[in-house]
DNA sequence: TTAAACTTTCAAAAACCACTGAAAATTCAT
DNA sequence: ATGAATTTTCAGTGGTTTTTGAAAGTTTAA
């Protein structure tokens, strides 16, 4: 296999595998080049590269710039744009940690805690068993929560390290 | 609020979460209509609680069992087929975990290993950058793999103790 | 064996989502 | 100011996924 052999299944692989977290694919490819390219590059480039629209380039890129995981850099004496993407994976992987568990687990938590407050005082099996679900859910959701809490803030060698010695020890 | 209402926020709760995580709506719905529910349902009671075709209902209701989260269970003197979900939420969670693991995860590190072969010798920076960004993902893939395997062998409560004390200590 | 009860299948329709491409807007150099 | 270069927008198109509903298939009781 040669390098650009490679570099396009890498960039496959990595659109594949944000399409099944929730990303575009064609953001997830984007960032896939920019990933692989110590030089930033321009609109025209990426387009090039994945056969796609300037439309379709455009909104991407901008995506990936609300997302933090992109940013725009000027060329000296070059009047187009150019983008570099975030190179550090574990920095890449907190981003999209903390994008997600805004949009998807806050109002999840939020409304488990509403819900939980319906009710409460019926002591009819059903209303028991639906707190019980409920609360099960919540309690989870609140642990998964403190755990991405705690990557936020956690030194990717340390924190591996220590998940490592929990299981073996 | 009364309780049918909490349990219609929950269901369709459960079916955005479920979507949001790459599986179907309807799926995410039924199995939260199960959770709720102590009583085996069958598929006519599932049709009519989600207003949803017959079709819908079967084709979801294999996909869960596909899925070990829902079994059929035989009434007694009963001739439709009626359904119970699993109810315990680290099971649950577990349980995607694993399939979505050997969906994705695996595939993924087999193709990481495979490009890490390639084009190994070459010395120029280009190379060595492409093979620097594939090694840094490759490794953090390994370490998810791990905390995945180690959470499907971990008891619930013994996990999350241990992981919050990771990050208070 | 028959027929009613029930389940499964699948082609077509609907709903959903991403992409294109060209026009409009913006930026920059002269 | 003017126009060339570049970016942004967005209505329309096209592709994918989900859902429907009815027909085919299966099971069970009599």
């Amino acid at each position: 296999m040669q390098i650009e052999e490679a570099k396009q299944k890498f960039v496959q692989a990595w659109g594949a595998l944000g399409s099944q977290w929730g990303i575009n694919k064609t953001m997830a490819q984007i960032h896939a080049l920019m990933m692989l390219s110590k030089e930033p590059l321009s609109t025209e480039e990426i387009m090039e590269e994945l056969s796609i629209s300037r439309g379709n380039a455009n909104m991407n890129i901008r995506e990936l710039i609300d997302w933090s995981l992109v940013s725009k850099v000027f060329k000296q004496g070059e009047r187009r744009d150019y983008f570099v993407g975030e190179k550090d994976v574990w920095k890449i992987a907190k981003q999209v940690a903390k994008i997600r568990k805004t949009r998807e687990l806050d109002p999840i938590l939020k409304l488990l805690d509403e819900i939980k407050q319906i009710d409460t005082d019926k002591k009819d099996e059903e209303s028991k068993h639906f707190q019980k679900m409920v609360g099960d859910v919540h309690k989870l959701a609140l642990n998964v929560d403190r755990l991405i809490e705690g990557i936020f803030k956690a030194e990717e060698s340390w924190f591996w390290d220590k998940i490592l010695k929990l299981f073996t020890k």
